[in-house]
DNA sequence: CATATCTTGATTGCTTTTGGTCGATATCGA
DNA sequence: TCGATATCGACCAAAAGCAATCAAGATATG
């Protein structure tokens, strides 16, 4: 193999990886160490694109490859259905919020619109703090580690003097005896929650039905809307359209 | 796993989730309990965004978003006179903090004490949420965009039911007639903060000295200790001490 | 064809990195 | 308060990586 031609290829490795060790590229190449160990010298000093490092070489260059998409893969259906539901949200609203992940998803698609947000999620919190177009309400309490959600008798009492057009939350399972979440601190909270908005709206993922979790938080009929993700049975479409909830469900 | 490449994702994972242990590191990067250390110490040297404590590692930067970056001139001093204001406070205790750069200050140099912290003060809360060594208490209310501090009615009765050993605030402007802030909702949520503590230690910066600002706050009888920097002149020094006060000035 | 030059692969010490151990220190629970 | 446990920093030996060097072969040059 040529000099130039074996520096090419080496050159598109690099690009391809972003990272690659030097016994990747001895064994790829088909030559020893040292030559690689030289070739790489040589392209640090001329192309600018190249930068040695201790057991290889990093791609520095204008990023001809994706260096970034390899995150995004199961967070697709997530915001899908984030988006829905932020599409149910009027500007202007008062909208409560809920802890958890999905709810979080929510939040970002509701950047930028108009709304009076209620919540006891910290994420959420840090999400619109600063947000102009957001009016942020916090709900207050002994903010719980794992979560990052405020609970406890002080957020009860707190919720007890609020109201809202809607509640957005999440849930630890659901069954045909109604919703469950893991925590009796977190369930009595979301209780009010449930008690402080016109229309509930419970955002979920398919893999929940069926699910009892520690503690009971609610019966179906609490709820006025079902966002889920197409996994969901039509055995669990009937049991949550037979309680009176209007269900969304979002294909993938 | 190159060197860069470990270091680039730990410190990813410290950023996400705020706080990690050694240990969840270990198995994380599939790498030995020295190597973890090791590339701590690094980072919590060069990066000032990682903080190492006991156990693991904290993120310490602007976790909650960057708002109002004005922390520009005085910031070493600044640093210094949190410290000292961190340092009277002892392990275990129950801590009320008031919002403002200053005091965000101190709550960094409070990482990894153990404590219970009751803040109205969205930065101190994100800074402090998923801290295991602190138990946190956020006080709700409506949240003034640009502190992201809570305020309020909602703020001022969630007050009256907690109660702390000490009180870190800080002011807009102070006088021989007392104490003075910018904003009548903080003003009367700083009230009830001051009710509600046994100690209050007023950090402030030496330019604050002889200006009032909109609101009346509270009587200087009202504040048991008070730092500041050395910048402080003499009458002030004065008239501080007839009033009582612990006075620490942090010289330069 | 002989010689000079270049490239390559292997070897050799040297340095950096790594993973483990050990005594000291901090933290926690009784 | 006092042990029990966990964590820490310092140290060490092994492994990995590195630059420098050398000899052998390839290529170019006269």
């Amino acid at each position: 193999m040529l000099v130039d031609e074996r520096r090419t290829k080496l050159l598109k490795k690099i690009e391809e990886t972003g990272f690659i060790s030097i016994q990747q590229l001895v064994e790829e190449l088909q030559t020893s160490e040292s030559t690689v160990r030289r070739d790489l010298e040589y392209l640090d000093e001329t192309s600018k694109q190249v930068r040695r490092t201790r057991g290889g070489a990093a791609y520095v260059g204008e990023s001809i490859t994706a260096f970034e998409v390899r995150e995004d893969r199961a967070l697709g259906q997530k915001q899908r259905v984030a988006q829905i539901v932020a599409g149910m949200i009027e500007p202007g609203e008062v909208v409560l919020m809920d802890g958890g992940t999905t709810t979080l998803e929510v939040a970002r698609a509701l950047l930028g619109k108009p709304l009076q947000v209620v919540t006891n999620s910290m994420p959420i919190v840090g999400l619109f703090v600063n947000q102009p177009s957001i009016e942020l309400i916090v709900i207050g309490g002994y903010v719980y580690p794992k979560t990052g959600v405020a609970l406890g008798d002080l957020a009860v009492s707190m919720l007890k003097s609020v109201h809202a057009k809607r509640l957005v939350m999440s849930i630890g399972g659901i069954t045909e005896l109604g919703l469950f979440n893991s925590n009796t601190l977190l369930v009595e909270t979301e209780r009010q929650m449930i008690a402080a908005a016109e229309e509930v709206i419970v955002v979920t993922d398919s893999t929940k039905f069926g699910h009892r979790a520690l503690a009971h938080l609610a019966p179906l009929s609490a709820v006025h809307r079902l966002v889920v993700d197409g996994g969901i049975s039509d055995e669990w479409r009937e049991v949550v359209e037979k309680a009176g909830i209007k269900l969304t469900v979002v294909e993938d």
